[in-house]
RNA sequence: GGGCGUUUAGCUCAGUUGGCUAGAGCACCGCCCUUACAAGGCGGGGGUCACUGGUUCGAGUCCAGUAACGCCCA
């Protein structure tokens, strides 16, 4: 083995042999009971990133321990086809040669966009092999397959006998650069500084006017009325009157309405039905016109009069203008607002009246919530179960067409003959009114209706196929909180209505990679970290083990390339200590499970203790998704017990007796082993490669049986051995005394029994010190005494130190001892302590306070007695 | 404006039934190349747990309020 952990050379060897193996595969535990995720289908046109890793990394671990438990484990991967995102990046490569998507037509855009697919969709799945994603590539899905597509088509036609689709003219997210509808969730909101502009209506029979506000000037060409909340006193005159609007003199009423805010501006507001969503439902309220002044080139109309053509953004600087000329501007004030911008090209949005098919979601969403509320799905943590509540109950009708080429096309075509509107799962021939004159919508579906579908689109549905029926519902879903509203509640809406269950009964939702600085990460801002070059740094366990150690549930994720070295550093301490156990212990043929002794030695038998019950803990930590908590407690263990204590321990055992030889060998082997196995979920590729080194392997490390480890009994005297062995180190440290300086230590025991040879053996081994035997020294002049568990140990400190020079630590551990004292003593005395507080917790008290006491008497006797 | 979250060591963060002297990684200081690992070992310094009040025998932990910051929604 190298001497140093070499991450290229480990992590580039075994995947293919994993895949090759079938390992990824649920047929590699052909009898074990089904557990599956569905990946989050990554953007086809995307690269992976930091949220990726993450995200994946989580996924990774939950499918690699259920398959090493003996689950038929599927971790069903694939990528999305992003109709927005795809489309301009093919259009962008078009605009190259100097043409649009118009100039190929149709069908030659599509072709070209599977053509590009075809050569650089496969960017993902070649990313994550390089992250180790253990995912079943003989069933990657893509939402435009085929099969899928044929359940986008059958979910829209059903939900569309259902009444639960419909084609209707509603204000919609317009992006005026994307040239198309947008779902509300599309839209990303920012702050502006905006200005609110407050504009005198006057009345038509010329008594006084009405001061409405808007942050939107150029909108008064569209107004169709002024709306005041009916039971504001300042307004309640105005009810029903008429104002002139100003600049086209356009006749508009006053109408009341319940759903103006009366503490907003001046309480009256100006309604542009056709232009603003809340100003269309109180124009259908109020039956006004709705009269569209903005195009989707966010130019002005015609019905806008003189300001026609003009942009929307130079036509509110010259509404303004103008209506400061005529002196109907009351004021302007400062209003920082929020506005939407497309979340694709960063455009403002613009809301607009159009035809458009939505989705009837209320009907859907009653199930979603009650399944959530009942228990039949959790968020883990709990807590985003309120946002997915909020966010349900507020839903509104969903615009799922989109005016794009790359997506669905949306199956509904329309009679040229007859109005009749078809909607059809097979491409209609002819119309009932018996004219063939067909055309079908020019639409395609928004890419998240496909996602909506995936967990059981995937699975075959609505063939029922046997994956479905074996993998359907799937287990868990794990994905970012940002992604709850776009993905996780539609998934719940469309799997519980079209299969009757819930997707999955666990949602686990993390947090975001930020830096260190807690930005998010992206390429603009220049912060981002690339997660190939980090492996390529680094390795891939490292980053994914850096980003479990950082991911608190549900917490951000700051990522540092510190943290990344540290994982890295812990690789390395892993290569080695597997190293010293082969080439210098001499283990081999290690058993793929069991082989602990069946007589172990004390110090096997305290490790194998730890071992058993690190097991449980990370079982059960795990069972909960605290994932960075269960592999801390691993982390830990390997680390400061295995390592430090246990590999250091059997050192010295290698010296002594053939028996106790053989136990620690085998102990060595199915510790390490065991390790490696809870270690192989967050970094497969160094334990895969490890596990091969620990003996002549036909089984590999990925489908290896998950440790059951028996419960041992630790020796008593390992604390002792624990607390005097650091007593010796910092006595050595606090003086400068080097390891190689002998020091005579006469231990003591409190009680009569005797300590074991092999724990002077392991003083001796661990500290450099000699240590033996004997009665506490009378009187204990000079020496020094460092004690635990009721073990003393006494220092001579006769050739080592100056008396006088040990004074100071004594003085200090006195110190440190009496306000340990005074601390218990006051809850002691306290006499509602002692009446109210469990009696353990106050016998455990007093026990404590006689120790210290005891401690203290004797420190300060040997202070006394120094010399 | 509504909701959620955060505030603990120099930095990034753990701390889930309230109960020994509040932990980790990184950084820092000292000693050590001890025959796995110097990408290491041993030891050490460093914290009025944001603030105020409350509940409790006991609060980093529970409750109320305040402040700052962040995210989501309107």
């Amino acid at each position: 083995m190298h001497q140093t952990y070499q991450p290229e050379t480990v992590e580039a060897r075994w995947y293919p042999i994993w895949e090759e193996s079938g390992s990824f595969r649920p047929e590699v535990n052909p009898a074990g009971e089904p557990y599956s995720i569905v990946i989050p289908p990554p953007n086809v046109t995307g690269v992976l990133h930091t949220g990726h890793a993450l995200d994946h990394a989580m996924q990774d671990i939950l499918i690699r321990r259920k398959r090493m438990q003996g689950y038929a484990a599927l971790w069903l991967p694939g990528t999305d086809h992003a109709g927005i995102a795809t489309q301009n990046v093919v259009e962008r490569e078009l605009r190259k040669e100097g043409m649009t998507r118009h100039d190929l037509g149709r069908e030659e855009f599509i072709a070209q966009v599977w053509a590009w697919k075809a050569k650089s969709g496969n960017t993902i799945s070649t990313q994550m092999r390089k992250l180790g994603d253990s995912t079943d590539w003989s069933r990657e899905r893509f939402t435009f397959d085929e099969g899928l597509s044929a359940a986008v088509r059958r979910v829209f036609v059903t939900l569309y006998d259902e009444g639960l689709m419909y084609r209707a003219n509603r204000i919609i997210n317009w992006c005026p650069r994307c040239h198309t509808a947008l779902s509300e969730i599309e839209v990303e909101h920012e702050d502006d500084p905006g200005e609110l502009t407050h504009i005198k209506y006057p009345f038509k029979d010329g008594s006084g006017h009405i001061t409405v506000a808007t942050t939107r000037p150029e909108t008064m060409l569209g107004d169709a009325a002024v709306a005041v909340h009916p039971d504001d006193e300042r307004y309640k005159d105005a009810i029903d009157r008429m104002l002139l609007l100003p600049i086209l003199d356009r006749e508009i009423p006053v109408v009341a309405d319940d759903a103006v805010e009366r503490e907003f501006g001046t309480g009256a507001v100006k309604v542009t039905p056709a232009h603003d969503p809340l100003d269309f439902d109180i124009g259908q309220r109020h039956d006004l016109e709705q009269i569209i002044i903005i195009d989707t080139e966010a130019n002005i109309t015609e019905a806008g009069g003189p300001y026609v053509g003009m942009d929307r953004f130079e036509a509110r600087e010259a509404v303004r203008s103008k209506l400061r000329e005529l002196k109907l501007v009351d004021k302007v004030e400062e209003h920082p607002h929020s506005v939407g911008h497309c979340s694709r090209c960063h455009t403002v949005i613009e809301p607009l009246l159009s035809l458009q098919w939505f989705v009837k979601v209320q009907p859907l969403v009653g199930p979603a919530i009650d399944a959530v509320k009942d228990g039949d799905t959790t968020f883990h943590p709990r807590r985003w179960e309120n946002s997915y509540f909020h966010w349900m109950e507020n839903l509104r009708d969903w615009t799922v067409s989109r005016q794009l080429w790359w997506g669905h096309r949306i199956p509904a075509w329309y009679c040229n003959a007859c109005d009749e509107t078809i909607v059809s799962v097979e491409d209609p021939k002819e119309c009932s009114c018996g004219s063939s004159d067909l055309v079908q919508d020019e639409d395609v579906l928004d890419t998240w209706f496909s996602s909506a579908l995936w967990p059981f689109s995937t699975l075959g549905w609505p063939d029922e196929t046997d994956d479905l029926a074996r993998f359907y519902p799937t287990n868990v879903l794990v994905t970012g909180f940002d992604i709850i509203f776009f993905w996780v509640a539609r998934m719940m809406k469309m799997g519980i209505h079209f299969t009757g269950e819930v997707p999955f009964p666990d949602i686990l939702i993390h947090g975001m990679v930020r830096d260190t600085e807690g930005k998010k990460m992206s390429k603009s801002a220049g912060n981002a970290l690339d997660p190939i070059e980090l492996i390529d740094e680094y390795g891939a366990d490292s980053l994914r083990l850096a980003l479990i150690q950082a991911a608190a549930p549900g917490h951000d994720i700051p990522l540092s390339v510190d943290s990344i070295d540290a994982a890295r550093r812990f690789g390395n301490k892993l290569w080695n200590a597997v190293r010293f156990v082969v080439e210098f212990m001499d283990v081999s043929d290690v058993p793929v499970d069991g082989g602990y002794p069946d007589d172990p030695g004390p110090e096997d038998a305290w490790i194998l203790s730890r071992l058993s019950s690190v097991v449980s803990e990370v079982d059960r930590l795990l069972d909960e998704y605290r994932l960075s908590d269960a592999f801390a407690v691993l982390y830990n263990f390997a680390w400061s017990e295995v390592f430090d204590w246990y590999l250091e321990m059997a050192k010295s055992i290698s010296d002594a007796d053939a028996t106790r030889q053989g136990a620690m060998r085998q102990t060595l082997g199915a510790v390490m082993r065991d390790v490696l196995k809870l270690f192989h979920p967050v970094i497969p590729f160094i334990t895969e490669e490890l596990w091969s080194h620990l003996g002549e392997r036909s089984k590999l490390l990925i489908v290896a049986p998950w440790p059951e480890v028996p419960s041992f009994e630790s020796p008593s005297e390992m604390e002792s051995l624990q607390g005097v062995v650091a007593g010796i180190r910092q006595f050595r440290s606090q003086h400068q005394i080097g390891r190689k300086v002998d020091m005579r230590v006469t231990i003591a025991t409190s009680s009569d029994d005797a300590l074991p040879v092999w724990w002077y053996d392991q003083v001796a081994s661990l500290t450099g010190a000699t240590p033996k035997a004997g009665a506490r020294p009378e009187p204990i002049t000079g020496y020094t005494r460092v004690s635990a568990n009721g073990v003393e140990a006494f220092i001579d400190l006769a050739g080592l130190i100056d008396f006088d020079a040990e004074r100071p630590r004594i003085e200090k551990t006195i110190e440190e001892l009496e306000a340990r004292i005074t601390r218990s003593k006051e809850k002691l005395e306290n006499a509602n302590f002692r009446d109210r507080a469990p009696a353990e917790v106050v016998a455990q008290e007093e026990s404590r306070l006689a120790e210290i006491e005891a401690e203290l008497v004797k420190q300060r006797h040997q202070l006394t007695e120094l010399g």
